[in-house]
DNA sequence: TAGCTCGTTGGACAA
DNA sequence: TTTGTCCAACGAGCT
């Protein structure tokens, strides 16, 4: 194979020409390029909310693709064979791609590396989807981070670089070799007749990341502190559909941020924090790995939690009707936007592993399926920090009230308003879209009553408190 | 090594 | 209404 060979860049969770290191360097070859995304196993093993988003989001990058002469090729099948073939196909001398940081992918890529270089292939993968890649923060004493205040201590004046600039053009190969139509996989099919409704609250693309970006750091960063907690109010950046899917990478949001705090917008340290958050996430996923699917302390293995998904608790839970005002809001806002405010993955995750006293895997579940922001290690973290199992010291008496909640953080019960129809007169639009995005089969109407708590902010708490003091560890 | 400080996101209650 | 204090105890991480 010649120097002049086509380059495959296996496009993943990097639906972007701004800082992409595999792009870039693919584009400085001078070679011909040849993006392609495969429908994989990875693909396949998605949720259903976040296996819709990635559709628009590959829709998105292709037509981005296409506005700078090029194309994304699809496929579909184990993504070795997919790769084999098409360096058959076009005589691609090499595949370069973004490097994942999930564990089980990351030894599917290692395996996938080790057979292209076997083929004599140049396979080579690069950083992008972190700000610090996980293994290079460690303790003094050589190991990694378990507290969060230590590890963004020590990552805080590291610089990770500044993005590099946009892609604006490839050679393009000879001859495209033939690819899928995007709609022949279907990739919305779990989401029923609900995504049409998602639809209207989801921003697919880097433009949208961009405008994003852009608009939050020139904007809301200022009061990011106070009103990020505030789920009726836009005060958060609403990047993370956008990151999950590298529609734009971290060091973008890191560089916006850090411009936003020189130039003293008073929440832009708040807001590098949360980005330090996700590193933080997927540090702990790299050093233990198992937190993604059992008890971060195995101590918490013989606690009793209930495990049946079927109990009629669990169900007034994911139906949004467990009574409590602020738990069923926010599973509403879920199930219609694919989106649910961070204060309120707090709040939902405490009532299901405390008040009903639910395995945190259950939850885990849910939200994977129906998160348009999905992210395997966010995710994780997330339950088990809720749940007590994870790496935080938080006291086990710590349970959120979620009606005290409700007065601190949703005082005016705009939250509340804009996402319960039953006993008002006039429902909000949303709220009355709830009803329109559920199976029938639930059999709710928005003009039911509204239920009595299942479990009681209180009688939950006492019952929580009770069972920790009997966990014997 | 040993000691020290501290821990994202809270609640209840008293003053 | 707001503010302060306690609620356990332990392990992480630093010095």
């Amino acid at each position: 194979m010649s120097d002049a060979s086509p380059i495959l860049v296996w496009i993943r969770r990097d639906l972007r020409l701004t800082d992409h290191a595999a792009l870039s360097a693919a584009a400085a070859s001078g070679r011909p390029v040849i993006p392609v995304f495969l429908n994989d196993e990875a693909v396949q093993a998605l949720g259903a909310a976040p296996r819709w988003r990635l559709g628009l989001g590959v829709e998105a990058f292709a037509n981005t693709l296409a506005g700078i002469g090029s194309e994304l090729v699809l496929r579909r099948g184990d993504a070795l064979e997919c790769l084999g073939r098409l360096v058959d196909e076009t005589g691609a001398g090499a595949v370069y791609w973004q490097r994942s940081y999930d564990p089980v992918q990351q030894a599917r890529d290692s395996e996938i590396k080790a057979a292209l270089r076997g083929r004599g292939l140049e396979a080579r993968s690069f950083p992008g989807h972190l700000l610090f890649e996980p293994w290079t923060v460690e303790t003094k004493t050589g190991g990694f981070y378990r507290v969060y205040t230590p590890y963004w201590n020590a990552v805080r004046g590291r610089d990770p670089g500044a993005p590099l600039g946009a892609v604006t053009a490839l050679v393009a190969p000879r001859a495209w070799p033939a690819g899928d139509a995007l709609s022949d996989w279907r990739l919305g099919a779990a989401m029923d007749r609900g995504a049409e409704i998602t639809r209207a609250h989801v921003r697919p693309g880097e433009a949208a990341a961009q405008d994003r970006l852009h608009a939050f750091t020139a904007g809301a960063v200022g009061a990011y502190a106070r009103m990020r907690d505030i789920p009726a109010v836009s005060g958060t950046s609403r990047l993370s559909e956008h990151l999950t899917h590298g529609e734009i990478s971290p060091r973008q949001a890191w560089a916006a941020g850090m411009a936003a705090m020189e130039r003293g917008a008073a929440g832009a340290e708040t807001f590098l924090k949360e980005l330090v958050w996700r590193e933080f996430a997927y540090h702990l996923l790299h050093y233990t790995p198992h937190i993604a699917h059992a008890n971060w302390r195995p101590e918490w293995d013989g606690f009793p939690w209930n495990t049946d998904p079927d109990r009629s608790e669990v169900r007034a839970w994911i139906r949004g009707r467990t009574g409590i005002q602020f738990v069923d809001a926010a599973m509403r806002e879920l199930y219609v936007t694919g989106y649910m405010h961070n204060r309120a993955r707090m709040i939902v995750a405490s009532y299901l592993t405390k008040h009903l006293l639910t395995h945190w895997k259950i939850g885990l579940d849910w939200f994977a399926d129906h998160l348009v922001d999905w992210d395997p290690a966010a995710n994780a973290m997330g339950w088990q920090w809720s749940a007590g199992s994870g790496p935080d010291a938080t006291p086990y008496f710590r349970v959120f009230n979620p009606v005290s909640q409700l007065d601190k953080f949703d005082p005016d019960r705009a939250y509340v308003r804009r996402w319960i129809a039953e006993g008002r007169a006039k429902p909000a639009p949303e709220a009355l879209s709830y009803f329109d995005a559920i199976p029938r089969s639930w059999g709710l109407l928005p003009g039911d009553p509204y239920p009595a708590p299942v479990v009681g902010a209180e009688d939950g708490r006492k019952r929580a408190l009770s069972a920790y003091e009997n966990r014997g560890f």
